[in-house]
DNA sequence: GCCGTTTTCGGCCCGACTGTTTTCAGTCG
């Protein structure tokens, strides 16, 4: 989709603006058109052939015009005209912790600084200090900061905030510091990679709280210490097992400020910025601390309470983006989102036959543990021979384990399918006969990644349409941080599974979580059918399920929408 | 550059913290 290309490019001209001096509000601007095309479920060059750019919000007609002219003819002239002004480097700048519009302006245009080595150079030889605004404290940390840039901090995955954030959790309750603690931010928000996390506690003695949260097990920097704020660098493992740090903010609030705090700090920048535009047409501020009306208190204490102070209904946050939410809050026409308690079972489980690490009796035992009426085994066929695939006799061959299974457990069902490889022109790895033979068939592409985009969306079309399919596996291949997308039409596949009743998969593996949220959410208005699962190849993987839900809620699934909270009867009626 | 239930002009969220300077600008979220 182009909607992530121009949306880099925004930015980037948000920057050089930035840099330039510019007003600040075409700056924001830019920005905020930037995080609405990143967030856009349509497909950007659809809205162009409909005339219809100008009605996402905050794109006007600038924007508008600068949007068709990259569709039309892949380039902006106005971001290489700016881009022209720039030595290569100088963007790179911006990404330092401590540095801005302004003292980048003042280190290229005052000093020739363009790039992060040559700063890095300068704050060593202690040139920077000679200028106004520089001293000897801001060249000690630029250098640290520098080093952060290079190492390329990349942002944690979901699972791995959600560790650190139990870890923080327990080690400030342990302290016995705080009376009340959370998440907020982008990790309540669900997000799938989270930049910092956000952390929200009650305190009697701020100070102590404070302290406790510096001396933390982990902390490598204190970046921040104030009063209310504390801000630290903490070091942690990856679920994969590599070192990595990651940024903590400490808010600490009174407790009748809990509720405008929580709201304030999840954000998003954008929803909150629609609330508070809101409020201040009806006379009320608000802010962190509260909901005010003529300086009298008259909201704060919960969440529920700053929405309700502007007639809406509470927001779950994973919904917070500005999306239209606040519309359906304001007409109680908000949707009943799935949960992680309506997850009946998981369809994506491998075993030790294939790339799984466990056999598929402790891997049934696990997701039955979990309270599931199903978990079904979907290991890989025989093309996926770095994956270890099973050929067409091995996978039926486990019939009778499978139903051994399943006539010693009351009330818990095992669905023998596969994860059938789709060959280059869409035909499925296993005959028709023996795919019939099992349970069900989750189809994904384990290879040809770079197929030019028509015969890529033909191959994931004429899968979708195999009458033995049922759940189209991991659609786009993108692994975070490894591997983009491929090149596909995503609207002609969820138009072909819409018609032909086939599910597409929600892969919550941290590096996958495909479909992501815009993604899905644009397959249901699509008419399909999505199955939340977990591509375990652990029984420890099948957790992931919460955080494969919560993208579910982001993309505004309710239990309907998803295959895997329905009865096994009417799941069985689907996959036949 | 966007936007409109006081507006087609004149607003645009705002508070915490740091570092440098000496009363505040810059950065960040």
């Amino acid at each position: 989709m182009k909607n992530e290309e121009i949306a880099a490019r925004f930015s980037e001209i948000a920057d050089m603006l930035d840099i330039l001096g510019e007003d600040t509000f075409r700056v924001l601007s830019y920005q905020r058109a930037a995080r609405q095309l990143e967030s856009l479920t349509e497909n950007v060059e659809d809205l162009v052939r409909a005339g219809r750019v100008d009605q996402i919000p905050g794109i006007g007609a600038a924007l508008a015009e600068k949007i068709t002219e990259y569709v039309t003819t892949g380039r902006i002239t106005y971001h290489e005209e700016l881009r022209a002004k720039f030595p290569p480097g100088v963007l790179d700048l911006l990404k330092v912790r401590g540095l801005g519009p302004k003292k980048v302006k003042i280190l290229w245009q005052q000093l020739g600084i363009t790039d992060l080595d040559t700063l890095k150079a300068a704050a060593e030889k202690h040139l920077l200090r000679r200028v106004k605004g520089f001293g000897e404290k801001t060249e000690e940390n630029l250098v640290r900061a520098i080093e952060l840039v290079k190492e390329g901090q990349a942002r944690a995955f979901l699972v791995d905030a959600a560790r650190v954030v139990d870890a923080i959790t327990e080690g400030m309750k342990a302290s016995k510091t705080v009376e009340r603690i959370e998440a907020a931010g982008s990790f309540r928000r669900m997000r799938e990679t989270v930049g910092d996390v956000d952390i929200l506690a009650v305190a009697k003695n701020r100070a102590a709280a404070g302290a406790a949260f510096e001396r933390l097990p982990g902390v490598v920097e204190v970046l921040a210490s104030g009063e209310t704020k504390v801000v630290i660098r903490l070091a942690y493992h990856d679920y994969e097992g590599s070192p990595r740090t990651i940024q903590v903010d400490l808010r600490i609030l009174d407790p009748d400020s809990w509720g405008a705090g929580l709201q304030y700090f999840t954000g998003s920048k954008d929803h909150n910025i629609r609330l508070r535009t809101m409020a201040e047409r009806r006379g009320v501020k608000m802010n962190e601390y509260g909901a005010f009306r003529d300086e009298k208190r008259i909201a704060g204490e919960t969440e529920e309470s700053m929405y309700s102070c502007l007639d809406l209904a509470w927001i779950p946050p994973e919904m917070r983006e500005d999306q239209g939410e606040i519309d359906l809050a304001a007409t109680n026409r908000l949707p009943k989102l799935v949960e992680l308690s309506d997850i009946r079972g998981d369809f994506h489980v491998h075993t030790d036959a294939t790339d799984g690490t466990e056999p598929l009796e402790a891997m049934v035992d696990a997701a039955r543990h979990r309270g599931y009426s199903f978990v079904g085994i979907s290991d890989h066929s025989v093309s996926a021979t770095v994956a270890g695939g099973m050929t067409a006799d091995q996978a039926l061959a486990r019939r009778d384990r499978v139903r051994a299974l399943n006539r010693n457990s009351k009330g818990f069902t095992v669905l023998l399918g596969t994860e059938c490889d789709i060959l280059d022109g869409g035909e499925m790895d296993y005959p028709d006969e023996v795919l019939k033979e099992l349970d069900f068939v989750i189809a994904s592409v384990h290879s040809r990644f770079t197929l030019p985009r028509e015969a890529q969306t033909a191959r994931l079309v004429a899968a979708a349409e195999n009458p033995n399919v049922d759940i189209l596996g991991h659609p786009t291949t993108r692994q975070i941080g490894w591997r983009g997308p491929i090149e596909l039409d995503l609207d002609a596949v969820f138009k072909a599974c819409a018609r032909a009743g086939t599910a597409i998969e929600m892969d919550a593996d941290p590096r996958r979580m495909d479909l992501n949220s815009p993604q899905a959410r644009a397959a249901k208005n699509a008419g399909c059918t999505l199955s939340v699962d977990t591509d375990s190849h652990a029984s420890a993987n099948l957790t992931w399920m919460r955080f494969g839900v919560g993208t579910a809620r982001r993309a505004w699934l309710t239990p309907a929408d998803v295959l895997n909270t329905w009865p096994l009867e009417k799941i069985r009626e689907f996959v036949r």
